[in-house]
RNA sequence: GGCUCUGUGGUCAAGCGGUUAAGACUCAGCCCUCUCACGGCUGCUACCCGGGUUCGAAUCCCGGCAGAGUCACCA
């Protein structure tokens, strides 16, 4: 079997949005899957819409994405150039001997011709004008400077068609595509040529993209015939959906990459995901790293209609990705998080991770859950009741008092001799271990909700930072209660 | 509008002529429990519609309907 050779193509023209990026992690699975080779080009043929600094993001991007390309711009495999800007001499050239075997044509209309050829419902089509220009006139207005375009000559009747690997037979009447222009006036190929002229010259043999080429793909293939040039195979991508009706895309304004990685994403969860998303493995499995993925990955799997992307599973994968990584590991991918928080440099970081890790799904809420350790200040006393507990507010001050009295004597001040001193003393005084538990928590954190337990959070807080807390509720309590 | 494609719970998604139509997210409830989480359990909700073919159709065919893509000197 042919070596597999795959590429991703994208054009430099801003962020790396999502959609985008499985169109690549497919490319490189697929590649990968079978030993194969993926190539990274650069499309830049738009100069107007060309965006500075562009290309870096997509290095970037697939860097972090844990996307390796064997071949680029900026790792030769001698099918280079890979951007292809620079290789605009070869294209005009290729057009040429597409003109001389009929597969081509140059054509002379003006914009305002072209304007003017208006068919039903607004659709124009060209009307293949040029084609019947003799070659001596060409040779004439070429010599004499006038502009030019070089068209595609689609036959005007039969049908084109290929077998794509996902959505399978695909035919389209040959009198439904129009000459498209092959090499624009200002001399740069269109996307149209300049893929199937880089994607034979560069030997790739499975074309993996997004499906908005469907219904153009014949047109292609047309292009490789008329150069006697073997057709690769086609493995077109159903979009990643907004909703229901618009497609994801920056233009609405949708997070892209990076943006997940700033919100607290991991990048293996980001490509998770979105692996998941219009393809299965056919099996339960959910978590995968890339490994598995290049392992499991398969055309059958691949699905024929779009997918509405959602942050709220990918969020709750992410969390899965957190849940079983080590404290370390948490401290070590969440220290920007943690070191612009309420924590930064006060705390313990290890003994933070370990609350927090089953807590947090993205890595952005870090902030929030722990800012309880720096705020603290009046708080409503009503909060100490609690109906299940049968806690009232005076029995939640006699709880704290005993504490008050009981804890300063308690010298090694961790989470577990807290709690043998704070079971004694729910012993001795016939209470339930809540019912000390829960009205201490909240006295010293002065919040509903914690990221720890009562005993947890004292450790952390420490003791003297602790007791003074402890001392402001028992008087917080007193006062409301008289 | 022409052409191309798609259509399983709110979302992702198994299913490939015979199943009580998986599983996951979300949501609700319960258990665990010093809060919140974690974990465990339970529940709600689906084959776009109509015709065929067949003993039997979510699965095959046809027709509707709905949605998407495309019809550029953009990719």
């Amino acid at each position: 079997m042919e070596k597999v050779r795959t590429r991703f193509a994208p054009s430099p023209t801003g962020f790396m949005h999502i959609g985008n990026l499985r169109t690549c992690l497919y490319a490189y699975l697929y590649a990968k899957k079978h030993g194969g080779t993926f190539v990274l080009r650069i499309e830049d043929t738009d100069r107007e819409r060309y965006v500075e600094g562009a290309v870096d993001v997509i290095y970037r991007t697939l860097e972090t994405a844990g996307i390796s390309h064997d071949e680029g711009p900026d790792k030769d495999g001698g099918f280079g150039p890979y951007i292809q800007s620079e290789r605009k001499p070869l294209y005009l050239e290729y057009a040429k001997k597409l003109v001389e075997t009929g597969g081509a044509y140059y054509c002379f209309c003006s914009k305002e011709r072209l304007a003017s050829l208006g068919g039903e419902n607004g659709v124009h089509k060209y009307d293949k004008h040029c084609l019947s220009l003799s070659e001596e006139e060409v040779e004439a207005r070429l010599a004499a400077g006038e502009p030019y375009v070089i068209r595609q000559n689609v036959p005007a009747e039969g049908v084109s068609e290929y077998d794509d690997m996902v959505f399978g037979h695909i035919a389209v009447p040959n009198a439904d595509m129009e000459d498209n222009i092959l090499i624009k006036s200002d001399g740069m190929p269109t996307y149209n040529f300049a893929n199937v002229v880089d994607d034979h010259l560069m030997k790739i043999n499975y074309v993996i993209r997004g499906m908005e080429y469907l219904s153009s793909t014949p047109k292609y293939n047309l292009l490789y015939d008329s150069f006697g040039w073997e057709r690769p195979h086609y493995m077109h991508l159903p979009p990643i959906m907004k909703d229901a009706q618009r497609k994801l895309s920056k233009r609405y304004g949708d997070a892209n990459f990076e943006d997940f990685l700033a919100k607290g994403y991991l990048p293996e969860a980001v490509v998770n995901y979105i692996a998941l998303l219009g393809w299965s493995p056919k099996n339960d499995r959910e978590k995968l790293s890339m490994d598995e993925l290049v392992e499991l990955f398969d055309v059958d799997g691949i699905s024929k209609s779009p997918s509405i992307f959602d942050e709220a599973k990918m969020r709750w994968l992410n969390g899965e990705y957190i849940k079983e990584m080590t404290p370390e590991k948490f401290v070590e991918r969440a220290r920007g998080f943690l070191d612009k928080s309420a924590v930064a440099g006060k705390y313990d970081y290890l003994k933070i991770a370990k609350l927090l890790i089953p807590r947090v799904e993205i890595l952005s809420e870090i902030p929030e859950k722990v800012e309880c350790l720096r705020s603290f200040g009046k708080f409503d006393p009503t909060m100490f009741e609690h109906k299940k507990m049968k806690i009232t507010m005076p029995l939640a001050l006699e709880a704290l008092q005993k504490c008050a009295e009981l804890l300063p004597s308690v010298d090694e001040w961790t989470d577990e001799s807290l709690k043998a001193a704070l079971n004694a003393l729910a012993e001795r005084e016939g209470k339930k271990t809540g019912q000390i538990y829960l009205p201490l928590r909240l006295a010293i954190t002065g919040v509903a909700t914690t990221p720890g337990g009562a005993t947890e959070m004292a450790e952390l807080l420490g003791k003297e930072e602790s007791l003074k807390r402890l001392d402001f509720s028992v008087a917080l309590l007193k006062e409301a209660l008289s």
